[in-house]
Order: C-alpha cells, then structure tokens, then sequence
DNA sequence: CTGTTAGCGCTTTCAT
DNA sequence: ATGAAAGCGCTAACAG
C-alpha cells in the first residue's frame, strides 16, 4: 500500500535516501536511519516487488521444474519441491513452482517474462526439451539429478557409490548370498541415470566383493514384481539379504520378503538405497537415504551461482558435476545372517 | 530481451497496439494482429511480468503456504504443493512455495510485495498466526484445512462423513467387532479439525449401527503404538476389522495387522481414512482417500474468487465453508469376515 | 480501428 | 551525507 515516496515524506528525506537505508550501498547517518526506518514501522512499508524487479532486472525468484507424469505421483517430488524452497529462501530466493501440464511452455514463459532468475531442473531425462528451450534463452539453470548434458551444472546422488556401499555392508555383515532389485526393467530402457548408475555399482561390487550377488531390474507392475520376487528369493541356495532400489512397490517387497523370512520379528536382512528421510516406512530397515537437504542446498547454489556466472562469464570455468557420495543412514545396521 | 516497443517498431504499428493484441481487450484488424504476431514470434518476445505487474497491480501468482515442522516430513504436503500448483496454472495463475522457515515473515513480505495475488493456507492451526497477518494487511486467503475462523473460505475434506462412511462400509460387510485407530493424542489434543471430526464420526456410526466400534487414539510413538494395536487385536472376543485414520505409521500398523491375521494372503480387512491417491503403500487396501486434486482446485478458485471480491465486496456474501463428500476409492471392497 | 501519453514504484547515476 | 531526476516496460485513459 504504502510507498517509498511517502515514507520519505514522513521521514523528511529524499525517497532515493530511504532506496539507500533500504539497500545499504550508501553511508546514512544514523539520524536519518533511525527516522527513516520508524516511517517505515509506521506505515508498515514493503517495496514493490514488481518496481524493484523492472529496475534491477532481479527478482530473487527461482523456478523449479517439477516433472509431471499423469496419473502417477513420485513423493519424492514433492519433498524436494519443499526442501529446495527452504534452500532458496536461505539464498535470499523465493521458489515458483512449475508443473508443466503444458510442456515446455509454461517454463520458457516463467524464463522470458523474467518472473524469475534461474531454474531448477528436476528428474532430467535424455535430450530434454526444457533444456533447448532455457539454453536457447541463456537463462541461468542448474540439474538435479541425471544428464547427458555435459554443459550445465548439475548435481546427484552418486548412485553407483551407493549401491556399492550397500552391497559391502551386506557382504561384511557375514552375507554371501544376495539379491539386488534394481530399478525397474522400463527405468532402465529408457536409461535412467541413477537406473544405470545402480546397476554399475552392483557389478563393480560384485566382482570387487566375490559374493554371489544376483542382480535382477525390477518390474513397475505389481503382479510381475511379486512374482519375481518370490522366485528371486525361492533360488537354492536362498539368498540371505536383499538390497532394493527400487523403492516406489516397498510395501509389495516387504510383503514378499516378509513371508520368505528376510523380514519378521528378527532385524530385517532388507537394505535399501535411495529411500526418503524421514519415512515412516523405512525407519526399521538399514538404508541409504536420498540426501535431499544437501541435494537441495547444493542445487539452489549452483542455480544462484549460475545468475552470476551467465552473462559475462558465458560458460567460462568447467560446469560443476556434483556427485554427493552416498551415507548409510543412522540407526539400524545391516544383521548377521542366521547361522 | 524484447521489449513492446521493439515489437511495435517491427511490426509497424503503436506500443499500446501490441498490448491491446496481447490483451484482446480491443478490437484489433485482422492485418494488423497478423503483422504483431509476426513481429513478435521473430522476435520471441515474451511481456515483462515486472513492468505489467506495476502497471496492472496484478501479479497473476499465488502464494502457498506450506507449514513446516524441521526434521518432521508429512508427504501429504508435497502432494497438495504439486496439485495445487497445476490447479493453479489452470486458471491462469504462477504458485509461489513459502515455506516460512522464519515464521510468518516470508507470507507478510510476499503478500505486501504485491509477489502474490492471493494466499492459500495449509493444515490451518487454531489461532494461526498467519491469518492475522494476511487478514491485517487485507490480503485475499483462502484456507484448506480445518480451521476455527468463520471468515474466510476454507476446503476441507468432509471427516466426519469419512470415518461414519469407513464404518458403514465395514459393518454392511458383516463385521460386527471393529477396531478404529482415530488420529494420534497429540493431534487429538491439539483438537486438529481431521482428529476431532474423525471421532465424531466414529461416535456416530457406532451409535448409529449399533456395531461394538472399539474408538481409540493413536500414537506418534512406534513402540507405544505397536503395544496399543496389539493390545486391542488380542482383546476377546476378537476384532475382525480395523479402521485407521492415522496413517503415518502405516507400515508398522500393517506388520501388526498381519500377525493378527487381519492382513494376509485372503482379502485386507483393514480399512483406511484419508490416504494419499496413488500411494503404493495403499492400493490394495479398502479405502477413502484424501481428494487432493479436488480439494487443490476447489482451494484454488476460493482464492481467485477472492481476489476479486476482497476490495469492493468486503466480506458481503457469508465466506464458503467448502466440505468435500467423501468416496470409497474404487478397487478393493471391504471383505466379510471369516466365518 | 489505431496512436499518443502519462504514469505504476523503484534504483541509480549525477549533482551538490 | 543527501537530493533531484531519469527511466526500467508496460497498460489504459484520452484523442483522434
């Protein structure tokens, strides 16, 4: 309601003057600071985002792409939806969000019309449209997760370290025989990075590791993937522990992996990687998690530094790739196979 | 990069030609609309928000506020932040995440910036100090969730209506001892809406049905919850069904549900409230669902049609109190009990 | 049917 | 240490 021009007047000063309080790039005796942040108090003064933004040509927004796959709903889009926003806003950035029911258009429109200054991709896929159409705008964008992009920043878990670290852990818990579920058979066709990088991990660590590690993808149908399941686990000699990744059917694994004993008033013989903190249905099992806060502060930073970097700078330093190595999370630890 | 004037030249016409192009709000010949667009596709202008937004005092964005509680993760919000986002897009609106790590600091700024056109608030408190400090700066809200505030438009699902239609379902399938698991104390204590409206429903379905509906509250604890259930599956004469409204702890819920033998191989007799659409976790379970995406565009209009109606029509008509009917989610049927 | 023009509220030179 | 004033890009009232 208020604007700079009336606080200035009840503070007696120049509005330029009370612009100067406001940003601090000019020395203010303290007299004049004090009068005029008490007409600001007064009349409960908030600049105009919009006349700022037309001047400076900065909106302290960022934009965050979410994927959108009808029907279907990913919950670990939403929690990092929530955590980049706090990230954001700890940059002194606020977080639009984009869904693009409407494809590419919604975002280029967000990156044109200088609604924001930056964006963040989420869930990047091979050759991905939105990727031309920021590039083709210049407009200062960071990755999460995996791309084929050598050219932007981007940052991910490191995927094949992760699975790596788990089938270690397993193997030095005493177990020699284990299942590993990889991402689903149509994540890893369509060459998912962390699909790829999972089962890469799994390779290197069985040949590094010597167990009989049984690497098998998984299936997005719930009625292939128990029977998979029951048949991976019926093999003689029955495997000891199971490592999953493909987390979105858990309930469907445990199930299965309950009645075939690897799950039940024993510690569980389940590793999972990938899972998210905090999930309720993950808290027993030993685990991976996603490090969504560290993958959200380090994105909104690369992001923020892409603002920089952009116009004067034009991809001067090498892109920063910025793998976050895995960490088995707190709490329950991988059990001794039953003599 | 391009600016209206630009354009203008381009296209051999006025500034205010493109905008009344842009705007439809003129009649414009059917020569020159085409020469505009031309112009404008060559140049791949897309209009300032900034500038049309200082002009217009409307920034076509809205504003969620998302309650956070640091270390404490409830997928639902995740879920609503995307449906609300998409819903918004389709009347024409950007969403701004605010997820107010520093209070109500980061709602006030944004809605006095004029960022935001309008505020959708989340799991609404009693006494929510967010709302009286959109309601000081006459700020157009609209609120999802319960919530004590009788003047502003709020969408919620109906609760009571849930829980008494989980109970129906349950008794009409010939169950006649029932367990339901109402939300956890401390929600009940802090009389959240969903607590208290789901045991009122209880209450009255089972004076209604005359079923023994064995009512009691959850707990946010693992282990006093795991004690609680198995306590209350092992009175006699025995439970054939449970009815669960919280749902945080859903695995944990199932794991002792199997070893009762409410869950198994044979149909599920555990019946939920409230669960999230699409969640793995759940589909083969009877249930009701949280309707996000009706819930997200019902919020959604209520804040449009506020923004409209805030500044002549101050509170004129009596504010909408939207309550959501539930529904049995399509799928699986409650079973009869074994006999 | 189209053009001219006056700001919207702020930042930032330039001037003192 | 402070003021004055130009102008960011757009919309809409006014003028043909």
């Amino acid at each position: 309601m208020a604007t700079i021009k009336e606080v200035a007047e009840r503070a007696g000063v120049a509005p330029s003057t009370v612009s100067y309080v406001l940003s601090g790039s000019r020395k203010i005796s303290p007299d004049t600071q004090r009068a005029v942040r008490t007409a600001i108090a007064e009349l409960g003064y908030t600049p105009r985002a919009s006349a700022r933004t037309l001047r400076s040509a900065r909106s302290d927004v960022l934009v965050l792409a979410v994927p959108r796959v009808p029907g279907k709903y990913r919950a670990v889009d939403g929690r990092f939806a929530i955590d980049i926003s706090d990230a954001a806003r700890g940059h002194g950035y606020d977080l639009l969000m984009m869904t693009d029911p409407e494809g590419v258009g919604g975002l280029r429109r967000v990156a044109g019309s200088g609604l924001a200054d930056a964006a963040v991709l989420m869930a990047v896929q091979e050759r991905d449209p939105r990727i031309d159409a920021l590039r083709a705008l210049r407009f200062p964008t960071a990755l999460l997760g995996h791309s084929d992009d050598p050219d932007l920043p981007r940052v991910d878990l490191d995927w094949k370290a992760a699975v790596t670290l788990a089938v270690r852990e397993t193997v030095s818990a005493g177990h020699h025989r284990i299942v590993f579920l990889a991402s689903a058979d149509h994540e890893i066709r369509a060459r998912r990075g962390y699909a790829l990088s999972g089962l890469a991990g799994a390779r290197q660590a069985a040949a590094d590791s010597g167990a009989d590690l049984r690497i098998h993808p998984s299936s997005g149908d719930p009625g292939r993937l128990r029977e998979l399941l029951h048949r991976l686990l019926r093999t003689e000699p029955a495997p000891t522990a199971l490592i999953v990744q493909h987390l979105v059917l858990l309930p469907l694994v445990r199930e299965v992996a309950t009645a075939h004993g690897l799950l039940g008033s024993g510690p569980p013989a389940v590793v999972l990687v990938g899972s998210l903190p905090d999930d309720p249905g993950c808290l027993r099992l030993p685990r991976i998690e996603l490090p969504v806060e560290q993958m959200s502060t380090a994105v909104v930073r690369l992001a923020v530094e892409a603002i920089g970097a952009t116009p004067r700078t034009a991809g001067a330093a090498e892109p920063v790739h910025q793998l976050i190595p895995p960490r088995l999370a707190s709490g329950p630890q991988v059990p001794r196979p039953a003599p």
